[in-house]
RNA sequence: UCCUCAGUAGCUCAGUUGGUUAGAGCGCCGGACUGUUAAUCCGUAGGUCGAAGGUUCAAGUCCUUCCUGGGGAGCCA
């Protein structure tokens, strides 16, 4: 017989037909002459529940359901005499594929803490919560797909190893394959990375943006989105130093056309979740968060607020409030700061551009004014900076000449130079951080519990 | 990296101004119960009090250093 899922035992089977149920028990409860054993498999976030009367079967067997261990399970899916679920299955036999020994299984019927189950990554899937989260982190990948392909994009793979130290977002992590015992080294008593697998260093990638504007720039619309690394040391619920983000890079498209992309994605992505995984959504409302899906409605029901900096500058300065952090015109904002404007001064996701040139990396379209760039940052309550993008400058000489200001050696860079110098257009794009937007959805506050096997300093268990 | 709080049973925690043999709930195990829903009721087992030093007649409790975790900050996505 074929195995049917969970998932289609609540919604595709009729009652009163034999099922093949396979999966892991949760809890077993009962007595003398019934147990009534809760098995998941994953593909919902309900367990269905297998009900076995004691005089079918030996008692041998069912000491080895316990909690954790693996059955297959054939009987008749019926409806239930009990209250809490409409079917259940009536066992007609019980295989333990796989023991759990109770004494030592750490998950237990009871709630844990994330902190807890952070220790058991590997066993967490197996949870309400995390099978939640990670249903969710797969809805959200597969509805990033399918919204850049019915826009046309087309999806591109840059570089995770990358020889360019120019972008800036953070500090790398190298790649050698050198004997880091014995390193070799040049006259200079310098590494000699000649000797190095790539014969120059090599670092994991902080993003995949300057490729992207290639691929733009010759393909109109792409999208990457794919693992970006950073060795920065920062102990703090929103940062891993192993993430997901996504980066839109269009050509043709100024910082308005970016912003509104930047604006409907998010939304699509949230609606897109709301009506895609409902159960587990409901259930993570339920226990984790209970304003998620209020929250939720509320981001796609409105528009963001569009602000420049100095706009922004002006409005915290008036707003009497006392800040740890100065707020003055060329500063850059702080957690504070972003905080105030999205979750006191207008109460909803706010857009921030054209920023101070001198805090904003050196590939932004430089404004007429001579100060500020076409810098765009979407802020989200709760979580801060979700998104960073901007216009691209397309002049060389305005690029040559920021990237000299800035110490960015053009040599390192000179197939980025190339684009604006056969044909260069007005382009854009943004960075999505995945896990930070994932974090939004599910209302789960810390980024470790949001991403399978979080790496973080000094952590890389599993 | 800085600030701050914490680390006691498998889990979540209590533990008085330092004072006898270290406490609970849940889980596990054993028992009871004719349909349970994080079942209920009874009982048993389970501890190098994060680690190392120190103060003291006496340290889970006070001091020092280190380790680990949470929250906040910086860096950012």
């Amino acid at each position: 017989m074929r195995r049917s899922t969970v998932k289609e035992l609540f919604t595709d089977r009729e009652v009163n037909t034999d099922v093949l149920l396979k999966g892991w028990v949760r809890t077993k409860r009962g007595n003398k002459q019934v147990a009534f054993i809760a098995v998941n498999d994953g593909t919902i976030i309900h367990s269905i529940q297998v009900v076995a009367d004691t005089d079918k079967f030996s008692e041998e067997l069912l000491k080895n359901v316990t909690t954790g261990c693996s059955l297959a399970v054939q009987g008749k899916l019926v409806e239930s005499m009990g209250k809490g679920q409409k079917v259940e299955i009536l066992a007609e036999s019980i295989e333990v594929l796989g023991k759990s020994d109770p004494e030592v299984y750490p998950l237990q019927k009871k709630g844990h803490s994330f902190e807890f189950l952070r220790e058991i990554a590997h066993l967490r899937f197996r949870t309400n919560t995390f099978g939640a989260v990670f249903r969710i982190r797969h809805a959200l990948a597969f509805a990033i797909h399918k919204y850049y392909n019915d826009k046309g994009f087309f999806y591109l793979h840059t570089p995770i190893i990358t020889a360019s130290d120019a972008e800036g977002a953070g500090e790398m992590f190298k790649v050698t394959t050198l004997n880091l015992d014995n390193v070799p080294k040049n006259e200079e008593k310098k590494v000699d990375f000649t000797k190095d697998f790539f014969g120059r260093p090599t670092n994991l990638t902080v993003s995949g943006q300057l490729e992207g504007e290639l691929g733009a720039l010759a393909l109109s619309s792409i999208y990457t989105f794919g693992p970006t690394f950073r060795a920065e040391n920062s102990n703090t619920p929103r940062h891993v130093a192993e993430f997901w983000m996504i980066e839109p890079e269009m050509a043709f498209c100024d910082i308005t056309d970016n912003m509104d992309l930047a604006e409907d994605f998010l939304k699509y992505l949230i609606d897109y979740v709301m009506k895609n995984c409902k159960d587990d959504l409901e259930f993570l409302n339920n226990m984790v968060d209970k304003e998620l899906l209020e929250r939720l409605q509320f981001i796609v029901d409105n528009d963001f607020v569009r602000l420049k900096y100095t706009e922004g500058i002006e409005l915290l300065k008036k707003s009497g409030k006392k800040f740890d952090f100065p707020v003055e015109w060329g500063l850059d904002l702080q957690s504070e700061h972003e905080r105030y404007l999205v979750e006191e001064e207008f109460k909803k996701p706010v857009i921030l551009t054209d920023y101070p040139r001198d805090i904003k990396a050196f590939y932004m379209k430089q404004n007429d004014d001579g100060k500020t760039v076409r810098a765009m940052d979407v802020l989200f309550p709760r979580i801060g900076e979700i998104i960073g993008g901007s216009q691209r400058e397309e002049d060389y000489d305005k690029l040559v000449a920021r990237m000299r200001e800035m110490d960015i050696p053009e040599e390192e860079l000179w197939w980025y130079l190339d684009t604006r110098k056969f044909g260069t257009v007005e382009h854009s794009g943004f960075g999505l951080g995945f896990e930070r937007l994932l974090m939004f959805v599910t209302g789960m506050t810390n980024i470790r519990d949001v991403i399978p096997f979080p790496r973080t300093p000094n952590y890389a268990e599993f």
